[in-house]
RNA sequence: GCCCGCGUAGCUCAGGGGAUAGAGCGACUGCCUCCGGAGCAGUAGGUCGGGGGUUCGAAUCCUCCCGCGGGCACCA
């Protein structure tokens, strides 16, 4: 299969050959499918430092190229653009490739040896995800997946408060609950705490127990916060409590070690942290005047504790309300003698929860929020992690309930999957009528050669590209957009060419494309955790 | 006030220096002797929020303004 890198490296030598200034082509793929499979615009970059009209520099490039292998023709379009057209054998090679290579084809081992540490979710265990927290935990996990398909080794973790006032809150309102009492100023009062106090009750634990209260409570909200996670297809690997933090190895070293490195100071009876030395607006407090350490105390030792673990790259995935965290951050990387650049924050905007067009609260203390579990339960699984990751995590998504569940077969993710459930339909259709598939080396792919064949080959080679922007990107919506291109192609190679026909040699051939195709959107939906169905 | 994100078809959103700006939904018109019609083909629908600027070329980059959302703790 010939890639872009290859055909880079050839005008490269033909702008040599030419002699004309070295530099390195781009390689950009046209919209339009008469501006043929690949193009490159370094005819027009070139113009004004030679001097000479686009087209006739690309002319010159062209006569020096020749016909690189794999090309069918080279030719000069538009403005100056250089555009190839792939040959018929080169692109019946991709239905080879992705049959060959399997599950591994589109992956590749770009960064491998570099090591990545995502943590994304990390809700307190004070209640209930809700539907915000599914498109962080969507995100996170194909985010995740996405960096490990082009080599990273990738660590999924998750961060949460098991000490503190929140969880002071929490036992207090699940003691009140038991009590049948008004649960405390600032107590959260979801549905969820009577049931955990009538289950307390049930079990015969004591209410004025605060500290054991507390301690059940929060570990059964963690377990149903991780079995939500489950149903949505999200495992963490890692779960780190902020207690743990708290040892001497914890907040106390690691802010001494700041104190020795310069970044740390006492003022007001408070320990700092010069973080606007360090890129943030102003100083941070990290230990407070009371002898207490901040939540910023706890994500530097955090953030140490990673360090320490030896990742290359610490990903953090958070929602747009933490942005202004974003700088300080990088500044306890760096007063730990880190570099700001292993700590990256992918920031995805909030789900703006719709009812029927009206806003819908999703306060946890309120406690009147549609749980993730509630969502799932409507929606199902695949469509719940497919909405949240087909959009940039740059824009809010708007979450009509009433809509996504009504949307159910109109829904994209439907569109993709029907084209997984309708190559299962070929596949046993071929079976049962005895087709005789072979190997996938003896097939007869250069029968592809229809316009939808042809287009449909063009995206399945696209893959490999699709999945390294995406991971470079941190854009794992990318790889949404990308299946419904395949599906789309799919859909139209379905309508107008028949698989299963008299024609022994193009069944073959085409029984190949299909499974090529099914394995393409198989792999993109994995990436995403999103089921390939064989039937719906 | 300052910081971040967004503003593209009636709605929800892709595209984020290149060649006629795309998809789904919604509207309208067609397509089931044949592997799954949750599909396909077609029609209608756009000052890419607005003004300046950079460039051979701007929806895309810079700048100012307008609008929407979020953030600016010795809270967690």
């Amino acid at each position: 299969m010939i890639t872009a890198d290859q055909l880079a490296a050839a005008v490269r030598a033909a702008l040599a050959d030419a002699r004309l200034p070295d530099r390195e082509p781009e390689l950009e793929r046209p919209a339009n499918r008469e501006h043929g499979d690949w193009a490159t615009n370094v005819a027009m970059q070139l113009a004004k430092p030679v001097g000479a009209a686009p087209r006739e520099i690309a002319q010159r490039i062209v006569e020096a190229l020749g016909t690189p292998p794999g090309v069918e023709r080279v030719e000069i379009a538009g403005p100056g653009f250089v555009n190839f057209h792939l040959s018929q054998g080169a692109l019946a090679d991709v239905v080879h490739t992705v049959i060959a290579q399997g599950e591994q084809y589109g992956h590749s081992s770009a960064w491998a040896g570099w090591s990545a540490n995502v943590e994304f979710v990390s809700a307190n265990p004070t209640g209930p995800l809700h539907v915000g927290h599914g498109r962080q935990a969507a995100l996170g996990d194909a985010l995740a997946a996405v960096l490990a398909a082009v080599g990273w080794s990738v660590t999924r973790e998750y961060y949460f408060n098991d000490a503190g006032n929140q969880m002071r809150l929490l036992g207090a309102s699940v003691r009140a609950a038991m009590r049948g009492e008004a649960p405390p100023a600032e107590g959260y009062q979801g549905a969820y705490i009577g049931e955990l106090a009538a289950e307390l009750t049930r079990e015969g634990f004591d209410a004025e127990d605060v500290e054991g209260v507390t301690e059940v409570a929060y570990q059964r909200v963690l377990a149903r916060i991780t079995a939500t996670l489950a149903r949505l297809g999200v495992g963490h690997d890692v779960f780190v409590g902020e207690r743990r933090l708290h040892g001497p190895e914890g907040v106390p070293a690691v802010v001494e070690g700041m104190r020795t490195a310069g970044y740390a100071y006492d003022a007001d009876g408070a320990t700092w942290v010069a973080t606007s030395e360090l890129g943030d607006e102003k100083d941070r407090v990290a230990i407070k005047s009371d002898g207490q350490p901040t939540y910023y105390a706890a994500d530097c030792a955090y953030l140490a504790d990673k360090l320490a673990r030896g990742f290359d790259h610490l990903v953090y995935v958070l929602g747009s309300d933490h942005h202004g965290y974003i700088p300080r951050l990088k500044a306890a990387a760096v007063a730990q003698g880190g570099k700001p650049r292993r700590v990256e924050v992918v920031m995805h905007q909030f789900v703006k929860l719709l009812r029927g067009g009206q806003p819908a609260q999703m306060s946890t203390r309120a406690g009147q929020f549609v749980t993730l579990d509630e969502l799932i339960d409507e929606v199902g699984a695949d469509a719940a992690r497919y909405t949240f990751l087909r959009y940039s995590p740059d824009v809010a998504i708007d979450f009509d309930l009433d809509a996504v569940v009504r949307q159910d077969k109109d829904n994209p993710v439907y569109y993709v999957q029907y084209s997984s459930a309708r190559i299962a339909g070929i596949t046993r259709t071929a079976t049962e009528r005895g087709v005789e598939v072979g190997k996938v080396g003896e097939a007869a792919l250069e029968r592809l050669a229809s316009e939808h064949e042809l287009k449909l080959i063009r995206r399945l080679g696209a893959y490999p590209e699709r999945v390294a922007e995406a991971a470079a990107e941190r854009a794992p919506h990318k790889i949404a957009r990308y299946a419904e291109d395949v599906a789309e192609a799919f859909h139209k190679f379905y309508t107008e060419c028949r698989v299963v026909s008299d024609d022994a040699e193009l069944t073959v051939a085409r029984y190949w494309l299909c499974r090529a195709t099914w394995q393409v959107l198989a792999g993109a939906l994995g990436l995403l955790g999103v089921t390939a169905p064989e039937r719906m």
